[in-house]
RNA sequence: GCGGGCGUGGUGGAAUUGGUAGACACGCAAGACUUAAAAUCUUGUUCCUGUAUAGGAGUGCCGGUUCAAUUCCGGCCGCCCGCACCA
């Protein structure tokens, strides 16, 4: 029996995939479709542990459906634009395009390394001029159809990345990826309307039910989605010049009667009038503009605000009057950019109130309280109850005053219910070389001009200078300018590229939508293969894309649906989603701060020291995995010391795939061991009489206690991998793997249960999996062979073990045939030894027994 | 502040239409093999009761429902994630 060599091993298989072209597919098989996808990387240049357990995951799930008979496409690729491959320019002087495709290449070599199931014939990379041309294009239908459009735009500029950020690349008022303070600057910028479908896509959330219910909150969230009225107050005296009344948004309209002022934003147009006039409002200005995103704890603590003077009419009320205030805490971007402040029913409000000495008139009557002794003290009530001093809806619910005063309001011409989002449109311009143009061209007499699709691609010209000084299109002439296809007057090119998230907003459809290499040059996708596969049955990635990627992605396949791109009536692009934990990893400190490679960390006495200078050193968090903490674990180190099959492994067993998983050295060893002794378990055995996908009719003895062993194994392996379990699949296989070791009889029930095995593992360590196979005897690879079918019959036994409880205390057991009747399990209970000396005394009040699961005797 | 999730041995974790808590693995301990070590194999390993075919306690804490609660309900505590003046 040799030992096992995965460095002989694996690749062995892997060339003879590659020969077979076994995992390449055309939707032509008959069989039922399956579309696995992992998030395609970002060619960094290094294939870390984060992306073996991505795609070890999305590899379990294609290899299984693939056995279970389905078409499995399961393709790979690279979102390959964006900023690191202008930093590099800038840095190392090299050329993004030259940058970009040398990381692709050192990425693929360990990427197929690790013997994934991919169909590698459709790779494609975001920066191929084939795939943005396309891109392109889509930009242009979506111009056609309405869904694009231009408009000057406060934006998020980031200084560091010098360039535009949508909001949901603003975090906590930082550059998502520079981490610079972002300013707020005035541009001339692109719109993908997403807008367009707020609602589509804050109501289809309710049928994504494969996708993590965090994320759909989180997308609900984001849409943020509300449902109130809007109106109009008008001025009581003299309205400023240019405005008749003002508009606001409220979504509590039932508590207009204890409302005791209007306060508007700072920028909001009204204001902005009254600006010059008043010292007072240009000083808040200027507070609310340096606050800015940053400090929002101090927001918090501080309501600013400052009386205009004005005064409006109450719409229900014709005795009073609202004084109006400009307020920091009331934002231009949502809403109408003002509201009514009702402080009994509203936190801000309150607080509002309190500051200024504004009345607060509670409303809205909580269960049990008095409406002559109802205060509001330092807390507003936002709870259900019964309206009071608020005339025509006194009575009324909080539901059915809402309601009734939305009729009220559209009655008296002045208000309509009004549907509200969070969601903005998608600010697309990015003043960047590396990504996609936009194909437009400026002229002075056409205005913009979409460039004709004869024309696409608009291409990136190569012969560009990188120094960091903002986006390198700008200055080149020759690109630059150039004839307006409408008038063929000297015009300009616009110079902004697309957001990166663009390109990872459709690719999933471009896989899917032309076989072999033959993605379409004319077309996005071929309409009639990429609908067929949409959608992604299991899309697989991690949870930072939450928001970002996995709504541009909703939206675009809507907007190629409507366009006519993409048959997909649903306009969801992934049916299941799964979204897995990062790989952690222990990390070591210096005393005077210096993170140090865990390699280099030795253990002594629970104390910790570095090889080599034998200095003392702490262990820090055990976190993810990142350069700058020095605990990286780099795969292709693994994959040389132990293999491909066994990183795979490590990063399947134990944790739950949802959540991080710590790499430990210890496990990988383990991970070795195992695969090495499943290896031993099948070398050792004769396995010349028999095949591996026979079911021996005649086991008895030890033999059926094998088979009906290895079934039940089966059945719980299935549904570990069926409901994204993998670790308890795992925790199967090892005890399958012990009992089958122990196992020493050379029979059918043996090579049965090998085979079973063998096909099992086959998903999570295919190499090893094939080797085994062909040693049983298997024919052609494993990774075409069947799932195997449980035999019911196995999964039942005639002895079952009966735990007896006295008082709900376990007390002993009974072997007891499966069909023993109620009161003979009464009787054997009541005569067990253990049993009668916890009742001995009492009296017996009365006896549970659930068939084949417990019995439990009630006495005192 | 709002929303979501989680809390089980030394460690990762298993068990939920309520039914033997701790599967499986790591680690640790003892033993076998060996001149020795590594590898491998065997046994043990929640805690307490000096011994254990026995008893008691035990799934963050307090309480409830139930014959029976890690699982269901109520209230706390702690940790993690997301959003954050969204009217």
């Amino acid at each position: 029996m040799s030992r096992y060599n995965a460095a002989e091993v694996e690749p062995k298989w892997q060339a003879a995939w590659d020969a077979a072209h076994a995992f390449e597919v055309d939707g032509k098989s008959g069989k039922p479709k399956y579309y696995a996808l992992e998030m395609f990387p970002y060619p960094s240049g290094n294939i870390h542990m984060g992306h073996v357990r991505n795609y070890a995951m999305g590899d379990v799930i294609a290899r299984y459906k693939r056995a279970c008979g389905f078409e499995v496409l399961h393709p790979m690729g690279w979102d390959a634009f964006g900023m690191p491959a202008e930093n590099a320019a800038i840095e190392k002087s090299v050329h993004p395009k030259g940058w970009t495709y040398a990381n692709i290449d050192a990425m693929r070599a360990p990427l197929k390394r690790l013997g994934f199931a991919l169909d590698w014939s459709r790779e494609f990379a975001t920066c191929d001029e084939a795939y943005y041309k396309q891109q392109q294009a889509i930009f242009l239908a979506f111009w056609d159809k309405g869904l694009v459009y231009r408009k000057t735009a406060k934006v998020n500029w980031d200084p560091v990345d010098m360039t535009v950020l949508a909001n949901e690349q603003v975090i906590d008022g930082k550059g998502w990826r520079s981490g610079a303070e972002v300013e707020t600057r005035e541009l001339d910028q692109w719109f993908f309307k997403i807008t367009h479908y707020a609602d589509e896509l804050h109501y289809a959330l309710d049928d994504l039910e494969r996708w993590p219910e965090k994320v759909r909150t989180m997308q609900r969230n984001w849409i943020g989605r509300s449902e109130g009225a809007q109106f109009k107050f008008t001025f009581d005296g003299t309205a400023p010049e240019g405005f008749e009344e003002i508009e606001v948004y409220t979504t509590r309209p039932d508590t207009l009667f204890g409302a005791s002022f209007v306060a508007m934003a700072y920028d909001h147009p009204l204001i902005k009038s009254l600006n010059a006039e008043s010292a007072p409002l240009q000083e808040l200005a200027k507070t609310c503009m340096a606050m800015g995103s940053t400090a929002e704890a101090i927001e918090k603590a501080e309501k600013l605000g400052v009386d205009t003077g004005l005064r409006v009419q109450h719409p229900f009320d014709p005795g009073k009057t609202l004084p109006v205030y400009a307020a920091n805490f009331v934002l231009m971007g949502y809403g109408t950019g003002a509201v009514f402040g009702c402080p009994a029913h509203d936190q801000r409000d309150l607080d509002f109130a309190r500051k200024y000495k504004l009345d607060v008139t509670p409303v809205v009557l909580p269960k049990g309280e008095d409406a002559n002794t109802y205060k509001i003290e330092d807390t507003a009530y936002t709870g259900e109850g019964v309206l009071f001093g608020s005339g025509f809806l006194d009575g009324m619910s909080k539901v059915a005053g809402i309601v009734a005063a939305i009729a009220k309001l559209e009655e008296l011409g002045i208000g309509t219910k009004q549907v509200t989002y969070r969601l903005r449109d998608w600010g697309v311009s990015r003043q960047r070389y590396w990504g996609c143009p936009i194909p437009i061209i400026h002229c002075d007499a056409c205005g913009a001009v979409p460039v004709p699709t004869k024309d696409l691609p608009v291409s990136l010209p190569e012969d560009v200078k990188f120094d960091g000084l903002g986006n390198p299109l700008e200055r080149h002439a020759t690109w630059k300018n150039t004839p307006c296809p409408k008038c063929a007057k000297l015009a300009r090119r616009e110079t902004d590229t697309l957001d990166t998230f663009a390109d990872s907003s459709w690719y999933f459809a471009r896989f899917a939508g032309g076989q072999g290499n033959g993605q379409p040059d004319d077309r996005p996708f071929d309409k009639e293969e990429a609908s067929a596969w949409l959608p992604v049955d299991q899309y697989i990635g991690g949870v930072e894309h939450a928001v970002l990627h996995l709504l541009y992605a909703r939206f675009f396949t809507r907007g190629l649906r409507d366009c006519g791109l993409l048959d997909l009536p649903s306009g969801e692009p992934f049916d299941g989603l799964f979204t897995q934990g990062m790989v952690t990893h222990a990390s070591f400190k210096t005393e005077d701060g210096a993170w140090v490679i865990p390699a280099d960390v030795d253990e002594k006495d629970g104390k910790f020291f570095e090889l080599g200078t034998g200095k003392s050193v702490t262990k820090g968090a055990v976190e993810k995995m990142s350069k700058s903490k020095k605990n990286v674990v780099d795969p292709a180190d693994i994959i040389e010391g132990y293999g491909a099959d066994v990183a795979r492994w490590f990063v399947l067993s134990d944790s739950p795939p949802e959540r991080d998983v710590e790499w430990t050295e210890a496990g990988a060893i383990g991970a070795w061991r195992f695969a090495s002794k499943i290896w031993a378990t099948v070398a050792e055995t004769d396995a010349s009489d028999f095949n591996p996908l026979d079911t021996p009719q005649d086991a008895d003895g030890e033999a059926l206690a094998l088979r009906k062993l290895v079934h039940k194994a089966l059945v719980k392996v299935t549904e570990g991998i069926d409901e994204f379990r993998f670790n308890t699949s795992v925790a199967q296989i090892y005890e399958l793997t012990n009992a089958l070791k122990k196992y020493k009889a050379n029979d059918a029930s043996k090579i049965e249960g090998l085979g079973v095995l063998v096909r099992m593992i086959a998903p999570f360590m295919p190499h090893l999996a094939e080797e085994c196979w062909a040693y049983l005897g298997g024919i052609g690879f494993v990774c075409d062979a069947p799932w195997p079918k449980a035999e019911a019959a196995l999964l039942v036994d005639d002895q079952i073990t009966i735990p007896v409880q006295v008082n709900g205390k376990r007390r002993t057991e009974l072997v007891v045939s499966k069909s023993t009747p109620k009161d003979e399990l009464e009787k054997l209970a009541l005569a067990e030894p253990l049993v009668s000396a916890h009742i001995e005394g009492k009296t017996i009040r009365k006896i549970i027994v659930v068939p084949g699961r417990i019995i439990n005797i009630v006495a005192n």
